[in-house]
DNA sequence: CTGTTAGCGCGTTCAA
DNA sequence: TTGAACGCGCTAACAG
């Protein structure tokens, strides 16, 4: 391995002034020159872990997601890595499979790295983040609140965002709309159903019935399941308003099993939708899955360059203005 | 910080033996035991950067893939992740965009780290491995054959792809078979249109005109307007082949808005497809994304491990036994 | 089985 | 401005 030692001797300076040149510190031009034309005649490539562990420090952010294959993740993923790469950080991406102990498995990795800055979609509510808060590490929850609120957080402004989806249905001519929607406790699911529930009030003038709402897991077959449990009430919901992309695609699945798409049943979706033909009736209501990442590596960074203030909360808004269908939303 | 010198001092022993403890090297039990607790009073964590800076090895495989949002990648990462976590390796995830200078980027980061393997989706039939190789750092090229042999390579079987997809086409009853494939230059692309302009052949006894071929970008709109094109033909194809997701999807689109489905004209897409609404008469060959993850990384761990042979080439294969649609796919 | 010692490659004092 | 010397935290060699 090429050390700076070896550019030294060839440039015929000292180690400490090879350092200085790659680090940017003053050094006269010939012997800048120098180093330079020996290290690439060497190949010298400078060794990060030296570096690091001499500096106490790392350029690498760790962003530990629930699901790689999901869109929303991946675009969220998509946001942090622009603002990280910008700012001369690399992303290590890990997946939690919403499994807190993989979860716990990532985080130790990463506090003993020690990563520059954790950014963390918390795989349950009741996640530990002292692993990286008893460190120090900075550490950005995202999408779902910090458990305990622990540290800063970044979410969608979810209630709204069920409220516009209630609100778009209503606009189409429903009115006894379900709503399916994640686990309780989980605050994206809660906060989708608060939205869900207090549009339906303002527009029908009273609660919706207990029996339109199901909670069930972010997943397709939690969708689909639902949706079949909607179907069979005696009296069946008009419009079905699904919490996630996974749940709507469960419920036009469904839906599309028995003969019964949109416009004949309203849909909505929170959370664009990867397919590919959809009746143009279905409503999408797009998540900020790349600004939700963006904004929580910027708070990062703010963190990593010493920031000490309490944690804070950031909610990126969702409104009818941000409804443009991304490309990569469509793929 | 705390390091193994204070967790040494609390337990009453050297410093090496807090180390093996840590290591899994044999060590009186009761030592042993003053040092768990000793490190868990104190919140010890291992600092893996003077590790590596001394063992000069590393756990993290890099991966660099051209597109993130793209489910084909992150079913690819998937299974290197799975692989590469068993294993005791962590993935840095990174985002070349299809870009030769972001790629480069990146392969200096990895080789500087330097990481324990790389695992590349290469960006362009030009792009330079030589970083890495000169270092030493093990690489393995997936989806797409390593530039210039450098390299190992997993790729699936591209032309049998494009066969068994033009003779299900075929056995829909079509005989005017048109493909639309990627860049010319590029393996995956070349190869699906081999396979389809040989099964061509066979079934027809005549090669396919010049103008059922049509190259694009691997992009949504480029599928769509290749569609536009062949179906303006004075004499418009029975079938088209997309030799992508990203394509197929394109393709879809515009025949749809077209009002051109199947079973009234034959479509197969080479990639899964998020199928929820589609006719069933779409034909999907499944590729084997995450195979040829979870492939690519145990060549890289024989790799890592220090196997010294040329570089290898090995060909997943494509085959109605694998065209099993997993539930990601169909998210 | 254990402790002592040395050094991985680098950045940063301190004198010069 | 430059170089010599030190040490970041850890593991591998050695002697005990």
């Amino acid at each position: 391995m090429v050390t700076i030692y070896d550019v030294a001797d060839r440039a015929g300076v000292s180690a400490a002034t090879v350092s200085r040149v790659f680090n940017g510190i003053k050094v006269t031009p010939e012997r800048a020159a120098a180093v330079h034309r020996a290290a690439a005649e060497l190949g010298f490539v400078p060794n990060r872990n030296a570096r690091r562990l001499r500096t106490s420090s790392s350029e690498i952010i760790a962003m530990l997601i629930p699901d790689i294959e999901n869109p929303f993740f991946t675009a969220m993923a998509r946001g942090v890595e622009d603002v990280a790469r910008s700012a001369g950080y690399s992303v290590m991406l890990g997946n939690t499979d919403e499994e807190a102990e993989r979860e716990q498995d990532y985080l130790r990795v990463a506090v003993s790295d020690p990563v520059a800055g954790i950014i963390l979609v918390p795989a349950s509510p009741q996640s530990q983040l002292d692993l990286a808060v008893e460190r120090g590490v900075p550490l950005v929850c995202v999408d779902r609140r910090a458990p305990g609120r622990a540290a800063d957080s970044v979410v969608a402004d979810n209630v709204s965002g069920g409220a516009l989806a209630t609100r778009l249905l209503v606009e189409q001519g429903h009115r006894r709309i379900a709503c399916i929607s994640g686990p309780v406790g989980v605050d994206t699911a809660d906060e989708r159903v608060d939205g869900w529930a207090k549009e339906y009030l303002t527009r029908n003038g009273e609660p919706p019935a207990a029996e339109l709402l199901v909670r069930s897991s972010f997943t397709v077959s939690g969708g689909a399941s639902a949706a079949r449990q909607l179907m069979s009430l005696p009296h069946p919901p008009e419009a079905i308003l699904a919490a996630s992309n996974k749940l709507a695609t469960g419920v036009i699945r469904e839906l599309s099993e028995a003969g019964l798409l949109p416009p004949q049943i309203g849909v909505a979706s929170l959370g664009g939708l990867p397919l590919v033909l959809l009746p143009p009736e279905v409503i999408q209501v797009h998540l900020p899955a790349r600004e939700l990442g963006t904004t929580a590596t910027e708070m990062l960074l703010e963190r990593i360059r010493g920031l000490a203030t309490p944690p804070r909360e950031t909610v990126v808004p969702i409104d009818s203005a941000t409804q443009q269908p991304s490309d990569l939303e469509r793929v």
